[in-house]
DNA sequence: AGAAAAGTAGACCATTTGGTCAAATAATTG
DNA sequence: CAATTATTTGACCAAATGGTCTACTTTTCT
């Protein structure tokens, strides 16, 4: 009989975790062309066999990888309704967005790239999932409109500046760095996600709570 | 004497704007490591080694069109000066982001690409030149503000997600096709462009020029 | 015309790299 | 303990690929 056992514990789980750790990091620097599964092991510190045993391919590890990155998109706003106040809810949806760019670069710029690429090993799974889920928020932004707590606006290209202005700030790091001569550190990121908050909502005509307006100096 | 015509015509130019354009498609589809020379030859119907007759090395002639691609960062809002109007300029920007994005959208997946994974092949030459274009459009924000043109805000936010916004329509163009069932024409640009102005524009309480409010169907 | 330069192109090579094989070791189970 | 299963690892291979070399043709210049 086979061993049933599939849990988190383990030597094998253990490995894949740290494989796909290693993966993760390299496919977001050099892409999945770009990367070696000898990196990959190197990174891991395992031989290259070790690594295909536990992923046959390395576009199965890719994948493996990529899907990790879909669990990024879980938020709070999957569930709000029309008797959440969109100011809240859109502000907490950025401000969680913003978190992942600063706490998950990589998962990030993985993403980016696969979509830039044009999307080939996203799976018709989650083009489904996602299109179900982009059919209801946008329902959802339509009855705001109706029972007036929203002006008239298409959700969808709101939908689209929210991703693309916080998702920029863990793919186009580079340039920001540079630009600023310094990483942004968490205090840059509060500033920012408050600064966008107040763009977004004040270009949705809505109130930005109190929570998210941050303290300017003022001469 | 060494001849010194070195204009747009000839065979040679003729060849180097094939060849460039063939990498062009290349590489915004597949990457730097996913593009081999041999595809650029076969997209720019001439044999390999002539393509690398006239771009030494891959690396040569990535940089070449990476270069090329910086032109598109050229816009009316770089000789902007405080006598203007802000609710103008900025809008003008857009637009024009939101013009190169559907009509250079390699050129943008490209460029995308290169800061992803490190901007490594961005010489310290666009760095200077736009750390430099940044000051200075930082200070004509800041300009905007004093003279009470302009809300307090942070102007680096402001360009970030307008940068962030419009690239997107390019970059992520794959996860948009998908979503929307179809791809985005013109038609669909204009309402975006007009959409992000109104976010924008509004969430620096600036009025809309009447130019840029859309026909919305109001049911 | 004739020399020099520019352009074309096939053959070829060294390296990288994804993936296989086989053999050995460790863990598990009946 | 014996058998089976899981894991580790080095040796190896075939394909892809960046780039060179050489030889040939065409164009340009004097």
């Amino acid at each position: 009989m086979t061993k049933l056992r599939d849990t988190d514990a383990g030597v094998g789980a253990t490995n894949k975790r740290n494989i796909l750790q290693a993966a993760e990091k390299c496919f977001a620097q050099f892409g999945f062309k770009g990367t070696a599964v000898q990196k990959i092991a190197d990174e891991a510190k395992l031989p290259k066999t070790n690594v295909l045993y536990y992923f046959k391919t390395k576009q199965e590890l890719y994948v493996a990888v990529l899907e990790e990155t879909l669990s990024l998109w879980n938020s709070h706003f999957d569930r709000a309704t029309v008797d959440d106040d969109p100011a809240e809810v859109l502000a907490a949806y950025i401000t969680e967005k913003m978190e992942v760019s600063r706490t998950h670069p990589q998962a990030s710029k993985i993403f980016a790239m696969e979509i830039i690429n044009g999307a080939q090993n996203l799976t018709g799974y989650f083009d489904e999932e996602h299109a179900k889920w982009m059919e209801g928020r946008l329902a959802l932004i339509d009855q705001w409109i109706e029972v007036g707590k929203l002006p008239q606006l298409d959700g969808e290209y709101l939908l689209y500046t929210i991703w693309a202005s916080t998702q920029h700030y863990a793919d186009f790091s580079a340039q920001i760095t540079r630009l600023r001569g310094r990483k942004m550190i968490k205090a840059d990121f509060e500033t920012a996600t408050c600064q966008l908050i107040q763009l977004v909502l004040g270009g949705c005509n809505l109130p930005v709570p109190s929570r998210y307006i941050e303290n300017i100096d003022v001469e």
